[in-house]
DNA sequence: CCTGCCGACTGCTTCATGTCAGTCATGCAT
DNA sequence: ATGCATGACTGACATGAAGCAGTCGGCAGG
């Protein structure tokens, strides 16, 4: 067996469950063509169903909803290694818009390749199920954020969270990662004005917590920005592989 | 075949797929012991875990995560007819709380039955993995209304997507609902504080739009309430029991 | 009968965020 | 060069919502 293609899905699921070779080379064969998206053009748009799902091989995504008064939601943020429109597969139904952030690569996962692989092997199945859970406990996590913390808190713990997403798949470690996302997305995701969210960035970072800036997030003192964000990864992960 | 022991379960799912007398039969021997709850303790607490599933035969339930410095968040109202910790079985993870919000009724759903249902007809497991997939489309929702409406807009929409909800069920209709919640908990959901309900109720119900009193949800101007929430019933089900 | 609690309700003050209206730097197309 | 995006960034001002500090009525318990 050669190195998998999709290292950061694989990465993904090996914290969860030890996958035989056997189950590594099936996870390997579920995604066979591989597109390509342009930045900035959306993949679904909402309401269109017959979709297909796929992983995100590489580049970020945003899915969101549009309101009838011009303003968006995003629900959600795909990195490399998630899957992407698997809901709206299994169960038809897509209500929210994909739209990439940058340029992104994503392998097509047919429905049928997916339920065979499933019959196959339970511990994959598992593996896939534990991912798709991890991803609505996010949104819930995401709601609370909104509904219960403030401005400061509630960045501060989106981008411990995404650093612990992104460490999962070896895109990022304590000091930082790098992060293509505009002020402007925060803003859409965290149910603020990007304005708002220029100050508080800048608070963080005269506070010598966090920076953000230039396609990149860097962290000055993880510690204290845990605990101001009341971060604990155990949604996430078991391990929480930002925090050791 | 007699009348069906949990009528708005199969009242629901009805007005999704039509399902044969054997189905219904089936619907039926899956809940066989009903349990009693009392308002205001805990069904199942934060992290824990190996808790089984049920069906709400009567009254009302929240699901809600604890935050650090106190403050609750509700996700998600269940009324009867929906499942109840569907998916911490499935898949093990329980990462909020359930608390009666009266005294209920449930009936326990055990998973093998649900599995085998599952593996007899297809048709019932669709129309149940349909209403767990409503469910995350809720839940997505509220994250919208939360991120992006104002007080009165979020309440008003709260309001009509409950009535419609309740009119799935047969417990509600174009005039009005029966509804427990108190003030409290709908800024626990909605993410405002309790005085800040209160005024906006004041408001809708001078505006002579709604009012929500003593355990009573009375629509007085439904149309020009649907317009200032801007509520669309399509992502609840595709008929829209209360607009028609 | 009192006492205490809870939920609904209100006025006043404070503060967190949004809105408006810009500047500045960069990159890209012409 | 010029023009025109876009994204980061800022100050001044407006406002929605929170917090505080109550009142009031109903209801359960001693």
């Amino acid at each position: 067996m050669n190195i998998p293609v999709n290292l950061p899905l694989t990465r993904k699921l090996s914290t969860f469950v030890a996958l035989s070779k056997a189950e590594l080379a099936l996870l390997d064969h579920l995604h066979q063509r591989n597109r390509f998206f342009s930045a900035g053009r959306d993949m679904v748009h909402q309401g269109q169903s017959g979709q297909a799902a796929y992983v995100l091989m590489s580049g970020w995504v945003c899915s969101y909803k549009l309101q009838p008064d011009g303003t968006r939601q995003i629900v959600d943020f795909q990195i490399p290694g998630d899957f992407l429109g698997l809901r709206s597969v299994l169960l038809r139904t897509s209500d929210h818009s994909f739209e990439p952030i940058v340029d992104i690569e994503a392998a097509e996962v047919l429905t049928e390749d997916l339920l065979e692989a499933f019959a196959q092997t339970p511990r994959l199945a598992t593996a896939i199920l534990w991912a798709a859970s991890r991803d609505e406990a996010m949104v819930v996590e995401h709601l609370v954020g909104i509904g219960r913390r403030d401005a400061v808190v509630r960045i501060a713990h989106f981008l411990l969270e995404l650093g612990s997403r992104l460490a999962l798949v070896g895109l990022g470690d304590t000091k930082g990662y790098d992060c293509p996302l505009t002020q402007y997305h925060l803003a859409d995701a965290l149910g603020l004005s990007a304005v708002h969210v220029n100050r508080v960035l800048r608070q963080l970072r005269e506070a010598g917590l966090v920076t953000f800036r230039e396609g990149h997030v860097r962290f000055h003192d993880l510690d204290r920005l845990v605990k101001l964000a009341d971060f604990d990864p155990a949604y996430l992960d078991h391990a929480g592989p930002l925090l050791k």
